[in-house]
DNA sequence: CGAATTTGACCAGCGC
DNA sequence: GCGCTGGTCAAATTCG
């Protein structure tokens, strides 16, 4: 077990806004913010008690979950609790007033005295009223935003509906054929377990999942289907191969074609021939994706939210420090494995690189860092598909979210594997509230798919709502050999005719931000969980599904 | 005492 | 073919 780490992702300590707090097991990567809204002060606490905390995700206040597309369910709850309000207001003056008989000194003075606290009674509760007047008004601005944004992101989605069907009409109608073809062999080879998938599956389509690889015995063989049913039953097939191997732990009798076996670049090389541009190699290189987070910290391994076993270390080539390796231990079999080094420059500098996808249910907690990296990897992924038209503006995406991360994010798919390195050593975004217990916070990825074609013109937009709202934007790049966007790229201003309705949700989440953080914190929130509420609704893959409206977008140069 | 970690050995791919 | 390197295994060791 690892513990002891420095670095966490606190999406569960009571001192903080609950991430995923709506739904268990669900998360909202577009819009996750690592932030403590706790109220420190006993002062905060009393007025908690006497006006009602505004709590938005209350489990409690949520009988059932959202459905994809009523945005109006929380801002009600909200109203229904600052409703109630009054009843606790005037219990508590009640008691207050119940004044007993030794605190009279005469029958004068208490007459004079029940006036007085009958006027500040009044007084107090007039002030409590213009609150709560002032309170729903923000609460129904509050609602009209939220809609905006869930309108915003519909509009998204269906675009992103659209650009699949399109991108799986031009590659997708022949491979269906090979994939199914395998399947059925598979079938008939394993047993054929069709089990329904439950673990991350990264990207817009099926020609955008991550990885398998690392347990996957035929990944190299396969070619995929864009369509998601041929993703779960090929999955089915895979998992009814790992669940009929009799062993307990990954090893190369798990994967008898270890072509196919994770960390395996040179391999990847191998089947990567000289023609990027060529779908089947494209999937390959998805398949071996990874994503790497770098971070400061003092601790040997960040906190994840996962299980990890160490399984070996080794000394790598030009960094003097070892390299760890770790191997998922939440479920039997799942193939997710990362390693930890630090940076051989500035060894405060953690690097924890992720291959694999989960093939078990997550935890909030594990889920937060999962999604992101699995985000990370489908951009990284979708980047490398042959996609010259770019037809979803990027600039819809770079605005459908509010500023929340300083994240840098670096994709490279040059060889020797495709790899996403989230930069999370910049400066800490005020949103994300360090705590003495929480050295550190993975600020989830709000990086949104951009056109790589476009150049630093992403950037440039993300760059604006950072100047705007503390955005900090994604670094992006095909990376073919040294042309790598550098933080420090020129940023052309942001075209704000792109999207204005969408831009003016964000300059007023903006400007509420501003205002308050705690407030910003909250609304941040409970945009988050609206948008992945009604993703997840969308999907049934709970896991990545945010990935893929995050990512799916981005299209190829 | 079981689980987790450590660490040397082993294997495969690649370049020379 | 050999050496280098990355990745993994598994026995030994440590830890709780």
């Amino acid at each position: 077990m690892d513990k002891g780490w420095g670095l966490t992702l606190d999406t569960s300590s009571s001192q903080s806004l609950p991430l995923f707090p709506s739904n268990d097991n669900k998360m909202f990567p577009l819009l996750g913010f690592p932030v403590n809204l706790s109220r420190a002060s006993k002062e905060d606490d009393e007025n908690r008690k006497v006006v009602g905390e505004v709590d938005f995700f209350s489990d409690r206040n949520k009988p059932t979950p959202p459905p994809s597309h009523d945005h109006n369910v929380k801002p009600n709850i909200v109203k229904k609790e600052i409703d109630e309000t009054p009843l606790h207001i005037n219990t508590g003056l009640q008691l207050l007033t119940a004044n007993t008989g030794s605190d009279q000194s005469t029958v004068d003075d208490g007459v004079s005295s029940d006036a007085e606290n009958k006027r500040a009674k009044t007084t107090e509760l007039a002030q409590l009223q213009v609150e709560l007047q002032r309170m729903n008004s923000e609460n129904k601005k509050l609602k009209e935003m939220l809609s905006h944004v869930t309108g915003n992101y519909t509009a998204l989605q269906m675009h992103l509906v659209t650009l699949m069907q399109q991108n799986q009409q031009r590659t997708g109608s022949t491979e269906n054929e090979v994939v199914q073809g395998k399947v059925e062999d598979k079938n008939v080879g394993v047993g054929g377990g069709k089990v329904p998938r439950q673990f991350l599956d990264i990207g817009p389509s099926g020609t955008a999942e991550v990885d398998d690889q690392v347990s996957d015995s035929s990944s190299d063989e396969r070619t995929r289907s864009s369509t998601p049913q041929n993703h779960n039953i090929e999955a089915g097939a895979r998992d009814g191969a790992r669940n009929n191997n009799g062993k307990s732990q990954l090893g190369r009798e798990e994967s008898p074609d270890s072509e196919s076996q994770g960390w395996s670049p040179n391999k990847l090389q191998k089947m990567n021939p000289s023609n990027p541009m060529d779908q089947s190699t494209a999937e390959a290189t998805m398949r071996k994706a990874r994503v790497s987070v770098r971070a400061r910290s003092e601790a040997p391994m960040i906190s994840d939210g996962c299980q990890w076993r160490k399984y070996g270390q080794k000394m790598a080539k030009g960094n003097p420090c070892p390299r760890a390796y770790y191997r998922c231990t939440m479920a039997v079999g799942c193939p997710v494995r990362k390693q930890v080094q630090r940076c051989a420059d500035d060894r405060t500098i953690l690097v924890t690189t992720y291959e694999g996808t989960h093939n078990h249910p997550l935890p909030p907690a594990a889920m937060a860092m999962a999604s992101t990296t699995t985000a990370a990897a489908s951009m990284l992924l979708s980047g490398s598909m042959s996609s010259a038209d770019g037809i979803m503006n990027p600039n819809l995406l770079a605005r459908a979210i509010l500023p929340c991360s300083t994240s840098m994010a670096t994709l490279s798919a040059s060889a020797p594997f495709p790899t996403v390195t989230l930069d999370l050593t910049h400066n800490p975004n005020p949103l994300q509230f360090q705590r003495p217990g929480a050295p550190f916070q993975v600020p989830f990825l709000q990086a949104q798919p951009q056109n790589f074609g476009s150049g630093a013109a992403p950037i440039a937009q993300a760059q604006a709502l950072y100047n705007q709202s503390k955005f900090s934007g994604l670094q992006l790049s095909q990376d073919v050999g040294s042309s790598q966007l550098a933080p420090q790229a020129p940023r052309p201003p942001l075209q704000p005719s792109q999207q204005p309705s969408l831009a003016d949700t964000v300059s007023a989440a903006a400007s509420a931000i501003t205002a308050d953080p705690n407030f910003t914190a909250v609304l941040a929130a409970a945009i988050s969980s609206i948008i992945g509420s009604a993703h997840n609704s969308n999907n049934n893959n709970s896991n990545n599904n945010t990935s893929r409206t995050t990512i799916s977008s981005f299209s190829g140069n």
